[in-house]
RNA sequence: GUCCCCAUCGUCUAGGGGUCAGGACUCGGGAUUUUCGAUCCCGUAACAGGGGUUCGAAUCCCCUUGGGGACACCA
Protein backbone atom coordinates (compact mmCIF):
# COMPACT_ATOMS: atom_id res chain seq x y z
CA UNK A 1 0.00 0.00 0.00
CA UNK A 2 1.44 3.28 -1.00
CA UNK A 3 1.23 5.79 2.12
CA UNK A 4 -1.97 6.08 3.41
CA UNK A 5 -3.53 9.98 3.92
CA UNK A 6 -6.57 10.14 5.73
CA UNK A 7 -8.81 13.57 6.16
CA UNK A 8 -11.53 14.25 8.62
CA UNK A 9 -13.51 16.80 6.80
CA UNK A 10 -15.84 18.62 9.00
CA UNK A 11 -18.15 21.35 7.96
CA UNK A 12 -18.24 24.15 10.51
CA UNK A 13 -22.03 24.52 10.64
CA UNK A 14 -22.69 23.88 14.15
CA UNK A 15 -21.77 22.08 17.28
CA UNK A 16 -19.06 18.76 16.95
CA UNK A 17 -21.54 15.55 16.49
CA UNK A 18 -20.38 12.86 18.36
CA UNK A 19 -20.87 10.64 15.31
CA UNK A 20 -18.42 13.18 13.53
CA UNK A 21 -15.67 12.50 16.28
CA UNK A 22 -16.08 9.01 15.94
CA UNK A 23 -15.31 9.49 11.80
CA UNK A 24 -12.34 11.40 12.95
CA UNK A 25 -11.23 8.98 15.39
CA UNK A 26 -11.65 5.92 13.29
CA UNK A 27 -9.40 8.12 10.57
CA UNK A 28 -6.85 8.69 13.16
CA UNK A 29 -6.52 5.50 14.47
CA UNK A 30 -6.32 3.50 10.48
CA UNK A 31 -3.73 6.26 9.54
CA UNK A 32 -1.58 5.90 12.86
CA UNK A 33 -1.81 1.97 12.35
CA UNK A 34 -0.24 2.25 8.86
CA UNK A 35 2.13 5.27 10.00
CA UNK A 36 -0.07 7.66 7.42
CA UNK A 37 -1.14 11.14 7.67
CA UNK A 38 -4.32 13.00 9.26
CA UNK A 39 -5.25 15.52 7.48
CA UNK A 40 -8.07 17.96 8.65
CA UNK A 41 -9.94 19.95 6.24
CA UNK A 42 -12.78 22.13 7.01
CA UNK A 43 -15.32 22.28 4.27
CA UNK A 44 -16.37 25.57 4.65
CA UNK A 45 -18.27 26.46 1.06
CA UNK A 46 -21.69 26.86 2.63
CA UNK A 47 -21.29 30.39 3.77
CA UNK A 48 -25.21 30.08 4.82
CA UNK A 49 -24.90 28.03 6.64
CA UNK A 50 -21.69 28.99 8.31
CA UNK A 51 -21.13 29.35 12.29
CA UNK A 52 -18.39 31.13 13.71
CA UNK A 53 -16.43 29.39 16.10
CA UNK A 54 -17.60 26.11 15.38
CA UNK A 55 -14.17 25.36 13.61
CA UNK A 56 -11.58 26.73 16.73
CA UNK A 57 -15.03 24.17 18.83
CA UNK A 58 -13.99 21.71 16.15
CA UNK A 59 -9.81 22.06 16.61
CA UNK A 60 -10.20 22.11 20.77
CA UNK A 61 -12.27 18.99 20.96
CA UNK A 62 -9.93 17.43 18.79
CA UNK A 63 -7.13 18.50 21.00
CA UNK A 64 -8.59 17.47 24.12
CA UNK A 65 -9.17 13.96 22.65
CA UNK A 66 -5.47 13.83 21.32
CA UNK A 67 -6.13 13.48 18.09
CA UNK A 68 -4.53 15.94 16.40
CA UNK A 69 -4.07 16.18 13.12
CA UNK A 70 -0.65 15.91 11.08
CA UNK A 71 -1.41 18.57 8.40
CA UNK A 72 -4.67 21.21 8.74
CA UNK A 73 -5.44 24.63 9.67
CA UNK A 74 -3.47 25.01 12.19
CA UNK A 75 -0.17 22.84 11.73
CA UNK A 76 -0.27 23.80 7.85
CA UNK A 77 1.27 21.26 5.37
CA UNK A 78 2.19 20.63 1.78
CA UNK A 79 -1.41 20.45 0.36
CA UNK A 80 -3.14 23.45 1.74
CA UNK A 81 -4.47 26.13 2.79
CA UNK A 82 -7.04 23.58 4.45
CA UNK A 83 -9.78 25.60 4.31
CA UNK A 84 -12.24 25.17 1.78
CA UNK A 85 -12.89 28.55 1.32
CA UNK A 86 -9.22 29.24 0.18
CA UNK A 87 -9.08 27.21 -2.36
CA UNK A 88 -11.66 28.55 -4.63
CA UNK A 89 -9.90 29.63 -7.99
CA UNK A 90 -9.07 25.66 -8.12
CA UNK A 91 -13.15 24.27 -7.94
CA UNK A 92 -13.24 26.96 -10.33
CA UNK A 93 -10.17 25.58 -12.67
CA UNK A 94 -11.01 22.10 -12.70
CA UNK A 95 -15.01 22.94 -13.06
CA UNK A 96 -13.75 25.28 -16.03
CA UNK A 97 -12.09 22.14 -17.24
CA UNK A 98 -15.22 19.96 -17.46
CA UNK A 99 -16.70 22.62 -19.24
CA UNK A 100 -14.70 22.36 -22.15
CA UNK A 101 -14.55 18.88 -22.14
CA UNK A 102 -18.31 18.72 -22.31
CA UNK A 103 -18.47 16.66 -18.59
CA UNK A 104 -19.92 19.93 -17.19
CA UNK A 105 -22.67 22.83 -18.47
CA UNK A 106 -24.02 26.21 -17.60
CA UNK A 107 -27.24 25.90 -16.02
CA UNK A 108 -29.27 29.58 -15.88
CA UNK A 109 -32.81 28.37 -13.89
CA UNK A 110 -33.16 30.55 -11.49
CA UNK A 111 -34.74 29.13 -8.18
CA UNK A 112 -38.47 29.80 -8.86
CA UNK A 113 -37.96 27.95 -12.48
CA UNK A 114 -36.64 24.78 -10.66
CA UNK A 115 -39.21 24.82 -7.83
CA UNK A 116 -41.63 25.08 -11.00
CA UNK A 117 -40.20 22.09 -12.53
CA UNK A 118 -40.36 20.56 -8.91
CA UNK A 119 -43.81 21.22 -8.69
CA UNK A 120 -44.97 20.09 -12.26
CA UNK A 121 -43.31 16.53 -11.82
CA UNK A 122 -44.64 16.30 -7.91
CA UNK A 123 -48.20 16.67 -9.84
CA UNK A 124 -47.27 13.97 -12.17
CA UNK A 125 -46.51 11.72 -8.84
CA UNK A 126 -42.96 12.15 -9.36
CA UNK A 127 -42.14 13.08 -5.67
CA UNK A 128 -38.42 14.09 -5.82
CA UNK A 129 -37.78 15.25 -9.52
CA UNK A 130 -34.08 14.90 -10.60
CA UNK A 131 -32.53 17.25 -13.04
CA UNK A 132 -31.56 14.58 -15.03
CA UNK A 133 -31.42 13.29 -18.51
CA UNK A 134 -34.80 12.83 -18.40
CA UNK A 135 -35.49 16.39 -17.99
CA UNK A 136 -32.24 18.52 -18.62
CA UNK A 137 -33.24 19.47 -22.06
CA UNK A 138 -36.27 21.08 -20.87
CA UNK A 139 -34.55 23.13 -18.82
CA UNK A 140 -32.67 26.65 -19.43
CA UNK A 141 -28.82 25.84 -19.78
CA UNK A 142 -26.13 25.29 -22.54
CA UNK A 143 -27.47 22.10 -23.74
CA UNK A 144 -30.62 23.46 -24.79
CA UNK A 145 -28.95 27.32 -25.51
CA UNK A 146 -27.38 27.93 -28.41
CA UNK A 147 -23.60 29.11 -27.74
CA UNK A 148 -24.52 32.59 -29.07
CA UNK A 149 -27.43 32.88 -26.38
CA UNK A 150 -24.88 31.16 -23.53
CA UNK A 151 -22.43 33.91 -24.20
CA UNK A 152 -24.53 36.61 -24.42
CA UNK A 153 -26.16 35.11 -20.88
CA UNK A 154 -22.81 35.38 -19.37
CA UNK A 155 -21.85 38.45 -20.55
CA UNK A 156 -24.54 39.60 -18.82
CA UNK A 157 -23.62 38.44 -15.67
CA UNK A 158 -26.82 36.32 -15.38
CA UNK A 159 -26.42 34.09 -12.25
CA UNK A 160 -25.40 30.56 -13.55
CA UNK A 161 -24.44 27.43 -11.78
CA UNK A 162 -22.08 24.77 -13.69
CA UNK A 163 -23.67 20.89 -13.89
CA UNK A 164 -22.37 17.60 -14.00
CA UNK A 165 -23.61 15.79 -17.25
CA UNK A 166 -24.71 12.49 -15.92
CA UNK A 167 -24.51 10.07 -18.85
CA UNK A 168 -27.84 8.14 -18.90
CA UNK A 169 -27.72 4.27 -18.60
CA UNK A 170 -24.68 3.75 -16.88
CA UNK A 171 -23.92 1.77 -13.82
CA UNK A 172 -22.41 2.53 -11.31
CA UNK A 173 -20.05 -0.15 -8.74
CA UNK A 174 -19.07 1.26 -5.58
CA UNK A 175 -16.46 -0.48 -3.71
CA UNK A 176 -16.65 -0.15 -0.30
CA UNK A 177 -14.75 -1.27 2.16
CA UNK A 178 -17.47 -1.41 4.67
CA UNK A 179 -20.17 -2.46 2.69
CA UNK A 180 -18.70 -4.19 -0.18
CA UNK A 181 -20.36 -3.78 -3.54
CA UNK A 182 -23.06 -1.76 -4.29
CA UNK A 183 -24.62 -0.86 -7.29
CA UNK A 184 -26.14 2.55 -8.69
CA UNK A 185 -28.01 3.22 -11.74
CA UNK A 186 -27.21 6.84 -13.55
CA UNK A 187 -31.02 6.94 -13.48
CA UNK A 188 -30.79 7.66 -10.24
CA UNK A 189 -28.68 10.50 -10.18
CA UNK A 190 -29.03 14.38 -11.27
CA UNK A 191 -26.62 16.55 -12.78
CA UNK A 192 -25.77 18.01 -9.90
CA UNK A 193 -24.49 21.47 -9.28
CA UNK A 194 -21.00 21.20 -9.06
CA UNK A 195 -20.10 25.24 -8.71
CA UNK A 196 -22.81 27.70 -7.24
CA UNK A 197 -24.02 30.81 -8.52
CA UNK A 198 -21.64 32.43 -5.77
CA UNK A 199 -18.84 30.88 -7.21
CA UNK A 200 -18.10 28.40 -4.28
CA UNK A 201 -18.19 24.43 -5.34
CA UNK A 202 -20.63 22.35 -3.71
CA UNK A 203 -19.44 19.25 -1.10
CA UNK A 204 -19.17 17.21 -4.42
CA UNK A 205 -16.97 18.75 -6.55
CA UNK A 206 -14.67 20.39 -4.00
CA UNK A 207 -14.42 17.16 -2.26
CA UNK A 208 -13.34 14.81 -5.42
CA UNK A 209 -11.25 17.66 -6.26
CA UNK A 210 -9.08 18.28 -2.58
CA UNK A 211 -9.06 14.83 -2.18
CA UNK A 212 -7.19 14.34 -5.32
CA UNK A 213 -4.80 16.58 -4.77
CA UNK A 214 -4.12 15.89 -1.18
CA UNK A 215 -3.46 12.50 -2.75
CA UNK A 216 -6.22 10.91 -0.27
CA UNK A 217 -5.65 7.11 0.09
CA UNK A 218 -9.16 6.18 1.78
CA UNK A 219 -11.71 8.31 2.25
CA UNK A 220 -13.61 7.15 6.03
CA UNK A 221 -16.72 9.11 6.04
CA UNK A 222 -20.51 8.70 7.25
CA UNK A 223 -23.34 6.50 5.68
CA UNK A 224 -24.73 9.49 4.41
CA UNK A 225 -22.66 9.93 1.39
CA UNK A 226 -23.01 6.43 -0.07
CA UNK A 227 -25.51 7.32 -2.20
CA UNK A 228 -23.47 10.50 -3.60
CA UNK A 229 -20.16 7.88 -4.59
CA UNK A 230 -21.58 7.57 -7.83
CA UNK A 231 -21.53 11.16 -8.94
CA UNK A 232 -17.99 11.06 -7.06
CA UNK A 233 -16.75 8.08 -9.64
CA UNK A 234 -17.71 10.04 -12.82
CA UNK A 235 -15.85 13.12 -11.47
CA UNK A 236 -12.87 10.93 -11.38
CA UNK A 237 -13.66 9.09 -14.20
CA UNK A 238 -13.95 12.75 -15.82
CA UNK A 239 -10.56 13.99 -14.43
CA UNK A 240 -8.98 10.76 -15.32
CA UNK A 241 -7.94 10.72 -11.69
CA UNK A 242 -7.95 7.14 -9.56
CA UNK A 243 -10.42 7.30 -7.05
CA UNK A 244 -9.59 6.78 -3.06
CA UNK A 245 -10.21 3.62 -1.51
CA UNK A 246 -14.17 4.10 0.21
CA UNK A 247 -15.37 2.92 3.41
CA UNK A 248 -18.95 4.24 4.69
CA UNK A 249 -19.32 4.28 8.08
CA UNK A 250 -22.58 2.51 10.21
CA UNK A 251 -24.47 5.71 11.46
CA UNK A 252 -24.63 6.16 15.71
CA UNK A 253 -28.25 6.63 17.17
CA UNK A 254 -30.68 7.58 20.46
CA UNK A 255 -31.49 4.62 22.29
CA UNK A 256 -35.15 5.22 20.77
CA UNK A 257 -33.11 4.52 17.15
CA UNK A 258 -33.97 8.11 16.86
CA UNK A 259 -31.96 10.26 15.43
CA UNK A 260 -29.38 12.05 17.63
CA UNK A 261 -30.41 15.57 17.44
CA UNK A 262 -29.27 18.54 20.09
CA UNK A 263 -32.79 19.96 19.70
CA UNK A 264 -34.43 18.77 22.70
CA UNK A 265 -31.36 18.30 25.03
CA UNK A 266 -30.53 20.53 27.76
CA UNK A 267 -27.57 18.18 29.04
CA UNK A 268 -26.27 15.33 30.13
CA UNK A 269 -27.86 15.04 33.72
CA UNK A 270 -31.43 15.64 32.41
CA UNK A 271 -31.94 13.56 29.22
CA UNK A 272 -35.20 12.92 27.81
CA UNK A 273 -36.34 9.68 27.85
CA UNK A 274 -34.70 7.36 24.72
CA UNK A 275 -32.80 10.87 24.11
CA UNK A 276 -29.12 11.20 24.03
CA UNK A 277 -26.61 14.12 23.54
CA UNK A 278 -25.31 14.25 20.67
CA UNK A 279 -22.66 17.46 21.23
CA UNK A 280 -19.25 16.55 21.93
CA UNK A 281 -18.40 19.49 23.94
CA UNK A 282 -21.68 18.10 26.50
CA UNK A 283 -19.12 15.03 27.19
CA UNK A 284 -15.96 16.88 27.55
CA UNK A 285 -17.89 19.78 29.96
CA UNK A 286 -19.35 17.10 32.16
CA UNK A 287 -15.92 15.72 33.05
CA UNK A 288 -15.55 12.62 31.25
CA UNK A 289 -12.27 11.06 30.49
CA UNK A 290 -11.10 11.45 26.79
CA UNK A 291 -10.00 7.96 26.77
CA UNK A 292 -12.93 6.86 27.81
CA UNK A 293 -14.98 8.26 25.42
CA UNK A 294 -12.47 7.64 22.20
CA UNK A 295 -12.79 3.78 23.65
CA UNK A 296 -16.41 3.74 23.83
CA UNK A 297 -17.01 4.95 20.37
CA UNK A 298 -14.34 2.98 18.98
CA UNK A 299 -16.42 -0.16 20.03
CA UNK A 300 -20.01 1.81 18.47
CA UNK A 301 -19.47 0.04 14.95
CA UNK A 302 -15.91 -1.73 15.48
CA UNK A 303 -14.63 -4.66 17.28
CA UNK A 304 -10.86 -6.43 17.59
CA UNK A 305 -13.07 -9.80 16.36
CA UNK A 306 -12.87 -13.14 17.42
CA UNK A 307 -10.72 -14.35 20.50
CA UNK A 308 -10.44 -10.94 21.99
CA UNK A 309 -13.13 -9.85 24.38
CA UNK A 310 -11.42 -6.98 25.87
CA UNK A 311 -13.52 -3.55 26.72
CA UNK A 312 -11.13 -1.30 27.72
CA UNK A 313 -8.60 0.26 25.12
CA UNK A 314 -6.24 2.76 25.47
CA UNK A 315 -5.64 4.83 22.62
CA UNK A 316 -2.59 3.23 21.46
CA UNK A 317 -4.43 -0.34 21.52
CA UNK A 318 -6.67 0.94 19.65
CA UNK A 319 -4.58 1.76 17.09
CA UNK A 320 -2.85 -1.31 17.00
CA UNK A 321 -6.04 -3.41 16.42
CA UNK A 322 -8.41 -1.04 14.58
CA UNK A 323 -8.59 -1.82 11.27
CA UNK A 324 -11.50 -1.30 8.40
CA UNK A 325 -12.28 -4.58 7.71
CA UNK A 326 -13.79 -4.82 11.36
CA UNK A 327 -15.76 -2.40 10.96
CA UNK A 328 -19.64 -3.33 10.73
CA UNK A 329 -22.23 -2.35 8.68
CA UNK A 330 -25.55 -1.82 10.75
CA UNK A 331 -26.04 1.32 12.99
CA UNK A 332 -25.56 1.42 16.57
CA UNK A 333 -27.57 2.46 19.19
CA UNK A 334 -25.65 5.44 21.74
CA UNK A 335 -25.64 3.93 25.37
CA UNK A 336 -24.55 6.28 28.23
CA UNK A 337 -24.64 2.95 30.68
CA UNK A 338 -21.32 1.42 28.99
CA UNK A 339 -19.75 4.80 28.52
CA UNK A 340 -20.21 5.61 32.56
CA UNK A 341 -18.53 2.04 32.86
CA UNK A 342 -16.28 2.94 30.69
CA UNK A 343 -15.31 6.18 32.11
CA UNK A 344 -15.01 4.46 35.65
CA UNK A 345 -12.14 1.72 34.18
CA UNK A 346 -10.22 4.41 32.67
CA UNK A 347 -10.24 6.41 35.58
CA UNK A 348 -9.12 3.15 38.12
CA UNK A 349 -6.24 2.86 35.46
CA UNK A 350 -5.00 6.28 35.84
CA UNK A 351 -2.11 7.08 38.53
CA UNK A 352 -2.99 8.57 41.55
CA UNK A 353 -0.79 11.54 40.44
CA UNK A 354 -2.50 12.69 37.51
CA UNK A 355 -5.86 12.63 39.04
CA UNK A 356 -4.45 14.41 42.18
CA UNK A 357 -2.88 17.27 39.36
CA UNK A 358 -6.73 17.38 37.85
CA UNK A 359 -8.00 18.10 40.93
CA UNK A 360 -5.11 20.23 42.21
CA UNK A 361 -6.66 23.60 41.78
CA UNK A 362 -10.29 23.08 42.64
CA UNK A 363 -8.80 21.71 45.98
CA UNK A 364 -6.30 24.31 46.79
CA UNK A 365 -8.80 26.94 46.24
CA UNK A 366 -10.76 25.47 48.95
CA UNK A 367 -7.98 24.86 51.47
CA UNK A 368 -4.49 24.25 50.94
CA UNK A 369 -2.92 21.20 51.39
CA UNK A 370 0.57 19.55 50.82
CA UNK A 371 0.61 17.62 47.33
CA UNK A 372 1.58 14.17 49.02
CA UNK A 373 -1.73 14.74 51.34
CA UNK A 374 -3.53 15.10 48.07
CA UNK A 375 -2.49 12.47 46.34
CA UNK A 376 -3.19 10.41 49.30
CA UNK A 377 -6.68 11.35 49.27
CA UNK A 378 -6.97 10.07 45.71
CA UNK A 379 -5.50 6.94 46.15
CA UNK A 380 -8.36 6.32 48.54
CA UNK A 381 -10.94 8.05 46.39
CA UNK A 382 -9.80 6.48 43.31
CA UNK A 383 -11.89 3.78 42.89
CA UNK A 384 -15.13 5.65 43.92
CA UNK A 385 -14.67 8.18 41.63
CA UNK A 386 -17.35 8.61 38.65
CA UNK A 387 -15.46 11.59 37.11
CA UNK A 388 -12.21 12.59 37.73
CA UNK A 389 -12.57 15.75 39.07
CA UNK A 390 -14.70 14.75 41.42
CA UNK A 391 -12.70 14.88 44.65
CA UNK A 392 -13.70 17.64 46.50
CA UNK A 393 -17.31 16.79 45.73
CA UNK A 394 -17.12 12.99 47.08
CA UNK A 395 -14.34 13.58 49.84
CA UNK A 396 -14.97 16.85 50.88
CA UNK A 397 -14.54 15.84 54.39
CA UNK A 398 -10.67 15.23 53.81
CA UNK A 399 -10.58 18.92 53.97
CA UNK A 400 -12.94 20.22 56.08
CA UNK A 401 -14.87 18.96 59.15
CA UNK A 402 -18.64 18.00 58.60
CA UNK A 403 -20.51 21.05 59.33
CA UNK A 404 -24.19 18.50 58.58
CA UNK A 405 -24.79 14.97 59.64
CA UNK A 406 -26.76 13.33 57.01
CA UNK A 407 -29.67 12.62 58.48
CA UNK A 408 -30.76 9.08 57.18
CA UNK A 409 -27.12 7.72 58.27
CA UNK A 410 -27.59 9.25 61.92
CA UNK A 411 -31.15 7.35 61.88
CA UNK A 412 -30.00 4.36 60.81
CA UNK A 413 -26.36 4.32 62.68
CA UNK A 414 -26.59 6.45 65.47
CA UNK A 415 -27.53 4.58 69.17
CA UNK A 416 -28.37 6.02 72.28
CA UNK A 417 -24.93 5.03 73.63
CA UNK A 418 -22.78 5.87 70.60
CA UNK A 419 -21.93 9.45 71.72
CA UNK A 420 -20.25 7.48 74.71
CA UNK A 421 -18.56 5.14 73.25
CA UNK A 422 -16.98 7.54 70.71
CA UNK A 423 -15.90 9.38 72.83
CA UNK A 424 -14.60 7.03 74.96
CA UNK A 425 -12.46 5.82 71.67
CA UNK A 426 -11.65 8.96 71.50
CA UNK A 427 -9.93 9.12 74.56
CA UNK A 428 -8.26 5.84 73.53
CA UNK A 429 -6.79 6.95 69.91
CA UNK A 430 -5.53 10.21 71.64
CA UNK A 431 -2.76 8.42 73.97
CA UNK A 432 -1.23 6.54 70.30
CA UNK A 433 1.70 7.78 69.38
CA UNK A 434 1.38 6.06 66.06
CA UNK A 435 -1.59 7.05 64.21
CA UNK A 436 -1.80 4.07 61.43
CA UNK A 437 -4.36 1.98 60.08
CA UNK A 438 -3.97 -1.23 61.82
CA UNK A 439 -3.16 0.80 65.44
CA UNK A 440 -6.23 2.65 65.04
CA UNK A 441 -8.36 -0.63 64.60
CA UNK A 442 -7.01 -2.28 66.98
CA UNK A 443 -8.04 0.28 69.80
CA UNK A 444 -11.64 0.29 68.25
CA UNK A 445 -11.78 -3.30 68.63
CA UNK A 446 -10.42 -3.05 71.98
CA UNK A 447 -13.60 -0.72 73.06
CA UNK A 448 -16.00 -2.33 71.56
CA UNK A 449 -15.12 -5.42 73.38
CA UNK A 450 -14.88 -3.39 76.21
CA UNK A 451 -18.42 -2.04 75.91
CA UNK A 452 -19.59 -5.54 74.60
CA UNK A 453 -20.62 -4.60 71.66
CA UNK A 454 -19.97 -5.66 68.10
CA UNK A 455 -17.60 -3.20 66.08
CA UNK A 456 -19.64 -2.26 63.52
CA UNK A 457 -21.69 -0.65 66.79
CA UNK A 458 -18.56 1.89 66.77
CA UNK A 459 -17.20 1.68 63.26
CA UNK A 460 -20.38 3.30 61.40
CA UNK A 461 -21.23 5.93 64.05
CA UNK A 462 -17.00 6.77 64.55
CA UNK A 463 -17.94 7.19 60.47
CA UNK A 464 -20.81 9.59 60.73
CA UNK A 465 -19.10 11.56 63.13
CA UNK A 466 -15.82 12.09 60.96
CA UNK A 467 -17.12 12.74 57.77
CA UNK A 468 -20.56 13.36 58.43
CA UNK A 469 -22.19 10.82 55.64
CA UNK A 470 -22.39 7.61 55.76
CA UNK A 471 -20.29 6.17 52.64
CA UNK A 472 -16.77 6.10 51.76
CA UNK A 473 -13.12 4.66 52.02
CA UNK A 474 -12.23 2.10 54.89
CA UNK A 475 -12.30 4.09 57.59
CA UNK A 476 -9.18 2.92 59.78
CA UNK A 477 -7.17 4.56 56.37
CA UNK A 478 -9.29 7.09 56.43
CA UNK A 479 -8.55 8.02 59.56
CA UNK A 480 -5.17 7.21 59.79
CA UNK A 481 -4.93 10.36 56.84
CA UNK A 482 -6.90 12.68 58.36
CA UNK A 483 -4.46 12.26 61.66
CA UNK A 484 -5.46 11.78 65.25
CA UNK A 485 -5.74 15.67 65.86
CA UNK A 486 -8.25 16.31 63.36
CA UNK A 487 -10.17 12.99 64.47
CA UNK A 488 -10.18 13.69 68.09
CA UNK A 489 -11.41 17.22 67.53
CA UNK A 490 -14.57 15.52 65.21
CA UNK A 491 -14.90 12.94 67.18
CA UNK A 492 -15.80 14.98 70.05
CA UNK A 493 -17.56 17.54 68.26
CA UNK A 494 -19.93 15.09 66.64
CA UNK A 495 -20.23 13.29 70.08
CA UNK A 496 -21.88 17.24 71.63
CA UNK A 497 -23.85 17.91 68.33
CA UNK A 498 -25.70 14.54 66.64
CA UNK A 499 -27.53 13.69 70.07
CA UNK A 500 -29.12 16.99 69.48
CA UNK A 501 -30.49 16.07 65.84
CA UNK A 502 -32.58 12.97 67.24
C1' G B 1 -42.72 7.75 -3.56
C1' U B 2 -37.83 6.12 -5.93
C1' C B 3 -32.95 4.21 -5.19
C1' C B 4 -29.50 2.34 -1.70
C1' C B 5 -28.04 0.22 3.04
C1' C B 6 -29.00 -2.62 7.46
C1' A B 7 -31.26 -6.73 10.74
C1' U B 8 -27.90 -12.15 16.83
C1' C B 9 -29.93 -10.93 24.24
C1' G B 10 -32.88 -4.17 26.33
C1' U B 11 -27.79 -2.07 24.41
C1' C B 12 -22.62 -2.83 22.11
C1' U B 13 -21.15 -7.21 19.81
C1' A B 14 -18.49 -12.50 18.65
C1' G B 15 -19.70 -16.41 15.56
C1' G B 16 -20.72 -16.94 9.13
C1' G B 17 -23.28 -24.45 7.05
C1' G B 18 -22.94 -29.11 12.40
C1' U B 19 -21.50 -24.24 18.84
C1' C B 20 -25.08 -26.03 25.25
C1' A B 21 -25.21 -19.37 19.97
C1' G B 22 -19.81 -16.74 23.36
C1' G B 23 -18.31 -11.95 25.70
C1' A B 24 -19.30 -6.89 27.62
C1' C B 25 -22.80 -3.07 29.60
C1' U B 26 -27.43 -2.94 32.15
C1' C B 27 -30.67 -5.59 35.50
C1' G B 28 -31.42 -9.50 39.50
C1' G B 29 -29.11 -12.81 43.21
C1' G B 30 -24.94 -14.30 46.17
C1' A B 31 -19.81 -14.01 48.32
C1' U B 32 -16.30 -10.61 50.48
C1' U B 33 -15.96 -5.90 53.29
C1' U B 34 -17.12 -1.52 58.72
C1' U B 35 -20.30 1.51 54.57
C1' C B 36 -19.92 2.89 49.38
C1' G B 37 -16.94 1.40 45.76
C1' A B 38 -13.87 -2.35 43.89
C1' U B 39 -13.43 -7.58 43.34
C1' C B 40 -15.27 -12.70 42.67
C1' C B 41 -19.25 -16.15 41.64
C1' C B 42 -24.30 -17.18 39.75
C1' G B 43 -28.63 -15.88 36.98
C1' U B 44 -32.43 -13.49 33.40
C1' A B 45 -32.12 -12.40 28.22
C1' A B 46 -31.12 -12.99 21.23
C1' C B 47 -30.42 -15.43 15.71
C1' A B 48 -37.37 -10.29 12.93
C1' G B 49 -41.06 -13.55 9.98
C1' G B 50 -41.91 -16.80 5.81
C1' G B 51 -40.15 -19.62 1.96
C1' G B 52 -36.23 -22.16 -0.44
C1' U B 53 -30.95 -24.71 -1.07
C1' U B 54 -28.82 -28.65 2.07
C1' C B 55 -28.31 -34.81 5.41
C1' G B 56 -27.98 -30.30 8.35
C1' A B 57 -29.28 -23.00 8.13
C1' A B 58 -28.33 -17.90 12.92
C1' U B 59 -24.86 -18.62 8.89
C1' C B 60 -26.18 -19.15 1.62
C1' C B 61 -30.53 -17.41 -1.76
C1' C B 62 -35.49 -15.12 -2.34
C1' C B 63 -39.70 -12.58 -0.42
C1' U B 64 -42.04 -9.97 3.54
C1' U B 65 -41.64 -6.88 7.66
C1' G B 66 -39.09 -3.38 10.39
C1' G B 67 -35.28 0.42 10.84
C1' G B 68 -32.08 3.87 8.41
C1' G B 69 -29.75 6.86 4.51
C1' A B 70 -30.02 9.65 -0.08
C1' C B 71 -33.01 12.11 -3.46
C1' A B 72 -30.85 20.96 -2.45
C1' C B 73 -27.12 26.42 -5.73
C1' C B 74 -26.32 21.76 2.82
C1' A B 75 -22.45 19.28 4.03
Amino acid sequence: MNQVRVRFAPSPTGFFHIGGLRTALYNFLFARHHQGVFILRIEDTDRERFVPGATENLQSALRWAGIEPDEGPEQGGPYGPYFQSQRTEIYQKYAALLLQQGHAYYAFDTSEELEAMRQQAKQQGDFHAKYNASRRMQMRNSLTMTAEQVNEALAQKQPYVVRLLVPPERKFIVNDIVRGSVTFDSREVDDQVLLKSDGYPTYHLANVVDDHLMEISHVIRGEEWLSSVPKHLLLYEYFAWQPPALAHLPLIFNPDGTKMSKRDIQSLDDLPAGKVDPDVASYIKKGYEPAALLNYIALLGWNPGEGDDRQVFTVGELIEQFSLERVNKSAAIFDLKKLNWLNKEHIMRRSPASLALENREAVMQSVPVSEAYLEQVVALLQERLYFSRDVLKIGAYFFHDPDVYDPAVVRKRWEADSAKIILEFSAEISKLDVFTSSAIETVLRQVAENNSVAATKLIHPVRLAVTGVGVGPGLFDLLALLGKETVVRRLQNAAARIPLLQ
